[in-house]
RNA sequence: GGCCCCGUCGUCUAGCCUGGUCCAGGACACAUCCCUUUCACGGAUGCGACAUGGGUUCGAAUCCCAUCGGGGUCACCA
């Protein structure tokens, strides 16, 4: 990284719309600016005020600050929505001001309510609390309302008030309705594109019918857009992270404000609701980084219609953006993406594989699963189905596929905030502090850390991260937690441990957690070393490589061992891991084996078929008496004969 | 292609503003060793980067320029 480092703009006293008059915001300017040659000098004055000197001046606590997160209600929460709303929602809560969710739902043929709501889950399951907007009842208690009424905080219900504003800049003549079809703009632009000039939208044709004509055609249901006379000047953009970012003139034409359909195009939507909802700071990917100079060109044309005043631009924040490792976007399509290759590995493997009979093993029509596998459709029914049937996994993208494969949100949150932001402080021990928590970030969060470099998503570090956070738990609530995973996602293995509900469970299903917490990254995983339990009692898979080494070499030694040992675990009063190990212990120096390894590994082998397993104590206990016992005199019997 | 942003280990990053303390620090991953009844956990050590080229300077990861590379954006999607 080379850029110069870039000073918070909102010290609290002065936070707010980055050109709001007021006493303070001179001083607010050139602190964001000091250090950029370029903004030192700000109203004339310089200012001398030290970093230091302004770090030190004390926190206001009427601090007007005012983020918001709007997502699309077009699918679940992606990932690096949720790191913007995090960021977002920290800004807020580091000022002492308010986050609010708007719901941008102006896309009428994508957006939908369930889409909405399953956001809401997501955002309230990794504890992002939204102060103002669509309510939502969270456990016990209710997110967002309308204290200040601004709303509503769905897009599509706020249509009049859009349309009162394109009334204004159309009679103000800052904005006129176009008439032209989309098949007519799309020749024009091929015709641009043909030879390789760049597409701007021409006016000339639109504001060539007299004014009164284009207001009468418009009003008569003449179907148009309405688009914005573009400033024909320089456009600059103040950003908190980037620094300014300037356009030419001549840079911005003369985009759509509204859509045939009478819904307001994004651009339109969110500066009028920024505004009317006092939004302050605008913290959102770099993606977005090239409409700014739309919205402030925006701002600058409107006029608040209720007091008359210009509208304020907020400050603006561009963070980079999250890639895959491969560099590649996180998208949806990268399940549909891998489902599709696991299909077609399946069925150059297997001629017998073909859609047709895909679609009837996944219960998908037939068209579907065949447009899927020539990649004509993504649908994710289909890869979900697809990837079930084959045993494949698919690449988590949204909140929900984190939520489903066991991560907790604790680790998810931490190691979002780490993307593209970083608190820059050491321990003791001299490494940088990188554990901490949504509390930690919303004390400490700060524009001037967010980084300007994109970043790619460790899957890797992330299974680290929640690994951890897993072993920091207590071990109640692991063990109730995996239970709760397990209850829905893999509900044959509590089932068989007896447990129908996470609160209450058996002693059995502790011991368990207890040692596959230590071996698991997430909580689906913390099945594998439980696998054991699942296997059939009298069908128990033996590895022979396994039972060769363990069992059978050195003429049976194992084996003997083993029999031995059944006798004594039959006898065992107390079926517990302690008195378990106790067991195998006394055995173990009774016999005057060198170490546990001769008998425990023949132990293994015959009760998982392996020699793998969690410590014997737990693996038996949780086995139970009776599936151990089985197992043991199951494995003596078969391989009695073969010594 | 136009416009815009970015460029420190494989990855996330600290350091850059205020040039020397940096033959660049941490984390994840990887390797080796130790611990050990297996698998894990844990501990120790190691591997590993300032994109390139100029300039400014006694001195540059840090300042300037160019080149190269990566990304974003150019919709009646958001």
């Amino acid at each position: 990284m080379s850029r110069t480092k870039r000073i918070e703009r909102p010290m609290p006293q002065v936070a707010g719309h980055a050109d709001s008059p007021g006493p303070g915001r001179c001083c607010a300017e050139a602190v964001a600016r000091e250090g950029r040659p370029t903004a030192r000098r700000v109203l004339g004055l310089t200012v001398p005020l030290t970093l230091r000197s302004m770090a030190s001046v004390p926190t206001t606590p009427a601090s007007p600050v005012v983020t918001r997160f709007a997502p699309s209600p077009t699918g679940h929460l992606h990932i690096g929505g949720a790191r913007t709303a995090l960021f977002c929602w920290a800004f807020a809560r580091r000022h002492g001001g308010k986050f609010i969710l708007r719901i941008e739902d102006t896309d009428r043929a994508r957006s939908s309510i369930e889409s909405a709501r399953g956001i809401m889950e997501d955002l309230a399951w990794l504890g992002i609390d939204w102060d103002e907007g669509p309510e939502f009842t969270a456990g016990a208690r209710t997110l967002g309302g309308d204290p200040r009424k601004v709303g509503p905080f769905f897009q599509a219900q706020r249509v009049h008030l859009y349309d009162a504003y394109i009334e204004w800049l159309v009679a103000n003549e800052r904005a006129y309705p176009a008439f032209d079809t989309p098949e007519e703009l799309e020749a024009q632009r091929k015709a641009v594109t043909d030879r390789k000039g760049t597409f701007r939208y021409d006016r000339t044709n639109a504001t060539r019918i007299p004014l009164a004509e284009r207001l009468d055609r418009m009003r008569s249901g003449t179907p148009h857009v309405v688009r914005l006379l573009a400033p024909r000047e320089e456009v600059v953009v103040r950003d908190s992270v980037l620094g300014d970012v300037r356009y030419a003139p001549g840079e911005l034409d003369d985009f759509v404000l509204r859509k045939a359909d009478g819904f307001p195009t994004y651009h339109f939507a969110v500066v009028i609701d920024d505004e009317l909802m006092g939004v302050t700071h605008v913290l959102r990917a770099q993606e977005h980084l090239n409409n700014t100079p739309r919205h402030v060109a925006l701002q600058h044309a409107l006029r608040r219609l209720d007091t008359g005043e210009p509208f304020r631009t907020p400050a603006y924040a561009h963070m980079p953006l999250i890639f895959n490792m491969d560099s590649t976007k996180m998208s949806k399509r990268d399940k549909a993406k891998a489902a599709r290759a696991a299909l077609k590995a399946a069925m150059a493997k297997d001629a017998s594989i073909t859609p047709a009979r895909i679609a009837s093993d996944t219960g998908l029509e037939a068209a579907l699963v065949e447009g899927f596998a020539k990649a004509d459709n993504d649908s994710l029914e289909a890869a979900a189905r697809i990837a079930a049937r084959f045993n494949a996994t698919l690449p988590e993208i949204e909140v929900a596929d984190f939520r489903a494969n066991g991560y907790l949100p604790a680790a998810i949150v931490n190691f979002l905030s780490l993307l593209g932001w970083n608190p820059g402080m050491k321990l003791p021990d001299g490494k940088d502090l990188e554990k901490f928590d949504a509390a930690f970030l919303a004390a400490n969060f700060s524009l001037e850390r967010i980084g300007t470099t994109n970043a790619r998503f460790d899957r890797v570090k992330l299974a680290s991260f929640n690994g951890d956070a897993l072993a920091a738990l207590p071990v109640e609530e692991f063990a109730s937690r995996w239970a709760a995973w397990c209850l829905e996602h893999q509900p044959t293995l509590s089932a068989k441990l007896g447990v129908t509900d996470a609160s209450v469970r058996s002693p059995r299903w502790d011991w368990l957690a207890q040692v596959v917490r230590v071996r698991a990254k997430t909580l689906a995983e913390a099945s594998r070393p439980a696998a054991f339990i699942l296997l059939d009692d009298h069908a128990i898979p033996f590895d022979r490589s396994h039972v060769d080494k363990h069992l059978l070499a050195s003429d049976g030694a194992g084996l003997s061992l083993l029999g031995d040992f059944a006798a004594r675990l039959g006898a065992l009063e107390s079926f517990e891991p302690a008195p378990i190990h106790a067991l195998i212990e006394a055995m173990v120096k009774e016999k005057g084996l060198p170490n546990m390894g001769p008998l425990a590994q023949a132990i293994r082998v015959a009760v998982a078929g392996v020699a793998v397993s969690p410590p014997l104590g737990e693996t038996l206990a949780a086995l139970g008496r009776e599936a151990s016992m089985t197992r043991l005199q199951r494995c003596l019997a078969a391989f009695s004969s073969a010594r």
